[in-house]
DNA sequence: CGTTACTTTGCAAAAGTTGGCAAACAAAAT
DNA sequence: ATTTTGTTTGCCAACTTTTGCAAAGTAACG
């Protein structure tokens, strides 16, 4: 049994049960307990699992890395790219911050052509890239988990452009404490983006919908367009619009 | 048993699960433990799969679309990229350019700890993620061609930092025009970060030797070592010992 | 002959196992 | 509640096995 192959039964298992045990693994993959302990210790520093006692825990802090949580509400995350995408003209210049909805709307913009494109998210440039006539990394400090830049320097860079549209994803929408994000640094990217394109636009998938982040979001730029994949709750709609925000539907487009 | 069969064999085994293992293999080629570390080493170079301890994997990211000129001297590349490796310690800082010899350098670096690493190239980044304790991304327009940033914007980020090595590519080398490069932007880019680290390193693979580019490479810092993989001929030798610089051979550490 | 392809051998480094012990935890007893 | 007791777990060190790598050897082929 090759060290590999036991770190992919190790993380498959983490992704049906929220934790495993070292003894059950032990049996389970044939290898003595130290063995065990030591992969697991190896994938926490890779921030693939967290390391509890007597065995090993999903990642709970902020979000969960990009590859596991992008496969939460795919068909969501991809209308609102369709509807988006179908809005956003050839040529157009736009801020993509990081996370899974707005790499689901990069892959949608792939066939658009002369596009000029400003973002922090490493995979969002990758995908990108064929449909810029420019593209422009945000430059900075790299989070590896997330593979996109963070920090006070890509602050400063972001500043020293404007756009035609900025989409950026929530990290949670609740009524009472309304949008919300899992990172301070994140955060403030996102609000900026916002605060520096013509059309700001926030995605909130309906995985979002309840969910309440640790850092509270400033509150954005009044034409601030929410889109979402299906109707929230009465409850959220009343807050979006008593801020005086514009709910917008991928569904009912 | 042909040896182009167990090629095809190993990578449909591939196909079917995420791992080999040699064990495994050696049983059902009926070959022996050499030959088959040999196999995945070739398939390896081409990037056909990945070399882990005691098998190998799937090619993990979309790492296929390579420039053409990538495929050149994969040997060579990577001669000069386990021994340049085995020099940088852990921890250490560095700049590192684009061009398929610092990819190659990036990957043999992958199981290093602790570096600290600023790139203008979005694959390298990509691939050093996980060795780094901290990466910084060169903000700026991005080549796409290249998937690397260049041009003033991006200069003046790499000027914020220093490191321990540089570690560029040569666009060619030749006796004549001594260092050049194709690029105008790609050539002060890399001049800058060798000139901010203390270990400025100038990569240059037997395909450069006598290859002439139309932007002629301002000289380097003194203490820039020249890496090749094997010895060049004397001409070459003789221009690099004139203007002062050390000439580095892989092959003959 | 030399060349090519594979095997064998030897050794160092890495991975894995085993056993011991102390700290952490849980249950029972005071 | 607090102490006692027993079990589990984490961690370390010594040991064994596996693996990677290089060098030398062997066999087939032109």
């Amino acid at each position: 049994m090759l060290a590999a192959e036991r770190h992919a039964i190790i993380l498959e298992r983490l992704d049906q049960k929220p934790t495993v045990s070292i003894r059950a693994l032990t049996e389970q993959l044939g290898v003595s307990r130290e063995t065990v302990r030591k992969d697991i210790e190896l994938l926490a520093q890779h921030n693939k699992l967290e390391k509890i006692r007597g065995g090993a825990t999903k990642i709970r802090t902020s979000e969960l890395p990009i590859t596991s949580r992008s496969k939460l509400n795919i068909q969501g995350k991809s209308l609102i790219a369709q509807y988006l995408a179908s809005q956003i003209p050839n040529g157009a210049s736009l801020f993509l911050d990081n996370g899974s909805s707005v790499l689901a709307l990069a892959k949608a913009l792939t066939h658009h052509s002369g596009l000029i494109v400003y973002t922090n998210d490493l995979k969002v440039a990758e995908v990108i890239a064929q449909a810029t006539v420019e593209l422009v990394i945000i430059g900075g400090k790299v989070d590896v988990t997330e593979m996109a830049v963070q920090g006070v320097e890509a602050l400063e860079s972001v500043a020293r452009y404007r756009a035609d549209f900025a989409v950026v994803s929530a990290g949670g929408l609740s009524p009472s404490a309304f949008l919300t994000d899992f990172s301070r640094e994140a955060s403030s990217m996102r609000h900026l983006m916002l605060s520096q394109a013509q059309h700001p636009i926030m995605l909130a998938d309906s995985e979002k919908f309840g969910v309440v982040g640790h850092v509270v979001f400033k509150a954005p730029p009044k034409p601030t367009r929410i889109v979402t994949d299906i109707a929230p709750d009465d409850e959220i709609r009343r807050a979006i619009s008593q801020r005086g925000y514009r709910l917008d539907i991928a569904s009912e487009a």
